[in-house]
DNA sequence: GTTTGGCACTCTACCAGTCGGAGTGCTAAA
DNA sequence: TTTAGCACTCCGACTGGTAGAGTGCCAAAC
């Protein structure tokens, strides 16, 4: 995709399938370069320094003029350099990037720190403090979510007089428990009873058809076991609610009040209440998980106004094949997207490989 | 408290055990009431017509001089009115301060709020967002904390062919449960005579010794009940592990940057960070645990820099007359004291109060 | 035909100067 | 003891001027 020095031939007009000259798309490239280091329009004679081309000022603006005429770039007034524009971030992820390979040591530090011992919740904290840590933006990972839940078996221990804990197993090895309050002094044998009774009945069912047998059994008869039939109702409940709704995990938003693009104290805010609520959030992740693979949204893209100036870059992470949840960066559209998409990759996949082997 | 209208007597210079003239308490009250309301500096003529006494600028400007004298106010210029100092504020806090009672309606509400059915985490970052909402602060609340826990039973489940569940119960209803890879299948048999023997050896011990004990025996003898044991001790870390680093919840994090006097991006940012980091917090809120009922701290006197443009008031939480953890807010100096305490004191019994009916 | 140097133009950021408003401190009179 | 008056100070807003950066366009050069 790199393009050098155009070897002797003619060099210019030189149209690429993309309708956009290998040269001006080498400006494009250096000066979103440029301004994405130091976040300053970028004028001609600059980007004639830096660009590898020899070629000069005058001949820049040529060209750049084109590119404005595109709508690849603007000028925020009359004399001052050119900015990209989400248009311009666009072509220029798209068909411009060519991202850099992660330093190796690097990748093996991440793992190390991600297969410590640790539960799915702090695997995905770590996971977004590495990202956020490592991009200086703010990272975020979703919950691993769970596909519909089987009941797999409830157990009753007698804990002391009138106290009972439940225990509920579901799927895999997700485990729910919880002490109950009871009005009569059951036995071993009864407790032990009633759990054969639900395990019986219950066992490899979906976990929302539990419910509603429970719901109906206990309606209608009125058992002895109502106590610990309506605690194993009651958790199931929870279950299914924690599953439906996600939840995420941000770290590193401080990071985003460096960016001075951001530093208005009122949208600063409006995008913080916005990580805080959740429900946006969760939303614009959401729509991440269905686009397979890795999603930018950049700027306005997003569809959300508090996002407006900024950009998200995101990867589903998976177990066995199966997507699990979304983790991603968020930080300002003036971001190094060649060195931020392969963080969120590899993140990824070490995400999902660090749940894996905790199955 | 309240002096009105001096009924008659010669009115001034009537020294109050304080050393400060019952006319100058009060003009200080009125300067402060002003500056929380507005956030600018104070002048003589604001102030002859704020406070209730009918005396022309110019003797406010006398008196003025002498609060400016004895540091309970300071003009940040030459020709700019009054600001009220820390000591200002903490004269007023202490001698001059009619806290106003709380609507009666306001605290129903936030007791329904509280007695929804919840856990106990539930109910802390209840707590906290009620904070943060009626005084448009920032709202902390730590963690109820435990007592030294004791061990009280264990019990391993077979789940599929090598995994094992592990239930550990701790003190009087906490539980904690993980799920165990071993190498060789157990028999239900087995697991039970594993559990027999741990609970013989251990019941009713603090967990602190447990774990010493087992890691002694794990080391000495090396019994085929290695898995279970391993299991087990690991457990009781995790459970001292999060007994231990205590942790809190802050909810409205963003209110703190309606107030123009914290909007420096820079501080502001190292406020946010400070939040997120924890350490320092929490060994604040340490301290205000120790010093029972309502504690202040106005600006500097927290010895943190972060907090140096701030106040806490926080109150103690507590079930059965036992100690479990702190609330409070974090605000600018300039917060209305009279206004946040009350609601402070209010949150603080009525978390108390949830969590015990939740016992 | 592309590239380049030159030139006029424009916009910003910065500086200095000015002016009105707000508030003070002091003094002398009530 | 309180008050009115006055001189003084400081800030903030506005003004005009200047230097710097960058553009667009045009005509000459390659």
């Amino acid at each position: 995709m790199i393009t050098d020095q155009d070897s002797g031939q003619t060099p210019s007009m030189k149209e690429t399938p993309t309708g956009l000259s290998e040269r001006a798309q080498q400006m494009l490239r250096a000066l979103i370069d440029r301004y994405v280091r130091d976040g300053q329009p970028v004028g001609s004679r600059t980007l004639a320094r830096d660009a590898g081309l020899k070629l000069s000022p005058a001949t820049i603006r040529n060209v750049m003029s084109d590119l404005e005429e595109l709508g690849f770039v603007a000028s925020p007034h009359t004399s001052a350099g050119r900015v990209p524009t989400v248009q311009g971030y666009r072509f220029f992820v798209d068909t411009l990037l060519t991202v850099q390979p992660l330093d190796k040591r690097a990748v093996e530090r991440m793992r190390a720190e991600l297969n410590l011992d640790k539960t799915p919740k702090d695997l995905v904290e770590t996971a977004s403090g590495m990202l956020s840590g490592i991009t200086h933006l703010a990272g975020v990972v979703t919950l691993p979510k769970h596909g519909q839940p089987l009941f797999k078996r409830v157990e009753f221990m007698p804990l002391s007089e009138k106290r009972v804990l439940a225990i509920l197993v579901i799927g895999k090895d997700e485990v729910q428990n919880r002490v109950l309050k009871v009005d009569k002094l059951y036995s071993a044998a009864e407790l032990q009873q009633a759990s054969n009774y639900l395990n019986h009945l219950f066992a490899g069912r979906d976990l929302d058809e539990v419910r509603d047998i429970l719901l109906r059994e206990m309606q209608e008869t009125r058992s002895s076991m109502n106590d610990m039939m309506l605690a194993a109702m009651q958790m199931a409940d929870q279950v299914l609610e924690k599953n439906r709704s996600e939840d995420f995990i941000v770290a590193g938003q401080t990071n985003l009040m460096e960016f001075h693009e951001l530093c208005d104290i009122e949208r600063l805010r409006k995008l913080f209440d916005a990580f805080n609520q959740k429900r946006d959030m969760l939303h614009l992740l959401d729509q991440c998980v269905h686009g397979a693979g890795i999603q930018i949204f950049i700027g306005e893209e997003s569809g959300y106004k508090v996002l407006d100036e900024c950009s998200m870059v995101t990867a589903p992470y998976t177990v066995d094949g199966k997507i699990l949840g979304v983790l991603g960066v968020i930080g300002p559209t003036r971001m190094a997207y060649e060195r931020v998409i392969p963080i969120v990759d590899a993140t990824a996949r070490l995400l999902g490989a660090a749940l894996n082997s905790k199955e």
